[in-house]
DNA sequence: TATTGTTATACTCTATAACTATA
DNA sequence: TATAGTTATAGAGTATAACAATA
């Protein structure tokens, strides 16, 4: 079971990472994409909390989105150190992209599956997280 | 689903990894011991293929299982290339130790689940690495 | 000429802490 | 004095390819 949960976490990440790159994004800049569209004008450090990736790596990360167009810095209107993420039209363009490759490779996942075996299985796959006292965050339902 | 297997994923090997940390050993150097109790005398090669790592890799790999005590190179009786990796005693016991401990981390995963329940837990999760045309290898059912 | 093991090198990734400018 | 963002540096890990001995 451990094994099995290991190698079938590792390889779908691996290959939805796969997918996503025709997008031109990585994992982690999907994350982050998605934490500025949930939210407009966050600062920096605010979005690197909720991505869990410490403020210095944060900075290299934003300076690469930014190069290609998808978010912006913008000044913050009473505070002059932090910086305000915003989406572009692209970025926001690339986010849907992205969002609808993820609802695609969810089904994928699940391909042969009815509505009751795959409930059944997240209940399950929940039950195991309940027992490594590990509560999941379900940005993709 | 897909966001729930990696996490769950990630989060067993990264705790069982704690786990067998308390026996001074890392997943890749219980793996290789594992490799090499299935059938001793292999060449490092033939493990390396096994535990899928590059040789360069295996040779600190092996450097540090030697120094320990855990396993031996013993040279091969014809060929004077090749190194045979043999288990020492201790290699032995420290390998039992970690196997045993891998058992009881199963078996936490699966608290409160009776035996058909993580039957078809099993069952779903491989019609999903089906649907990847992904074959697990189960070296702990 | 091919193969086993070894070594060296270069590269990525990341974490830590120092630094600046503001507050 | 504390905070947001930035930069610099150092460390782990890994992959690549060159190398020596042997086949």
């Amino acid at each position: 079971m451990s094994y099995t949960l290991s190698q079938l976490g590792q390889e779908t990440s691996r290959r939805f990472a796969e997918l996503l790159a025709t997008t031109g994004l990585e994992p982690r800049q999907f994350a982050l994409l998605g934490a500025v569209a949930r939210q407009e004008g966050q600062s920096q450090q605010a979005v690197a909390g909720q991505v869990a990736i410490p403020t210095s790596t944060m900075v290299a990360l934003v300076d690469h989105l930014e190069e290609e167009g998808l978010i912006e810095r913008r000044p913050h209107p009473s505070d002059r150190r932090t910086r305000m993420l915003h989406l572009t039209s692209k970025g926001s363009s690339a986010l849907d992209k992205a969002t609808l490759l993820a609802g695609n490779w969810e089904a994928s996942l699940c391909a042969g599956f009815n509505p009751s075996e795959r409930s059944r299985l997240l209940e399950l796959l929940g039950r195991v997280a309940d027992n490594l006292g590990l509560d999941l965050l379900y940005y993709v339902s």
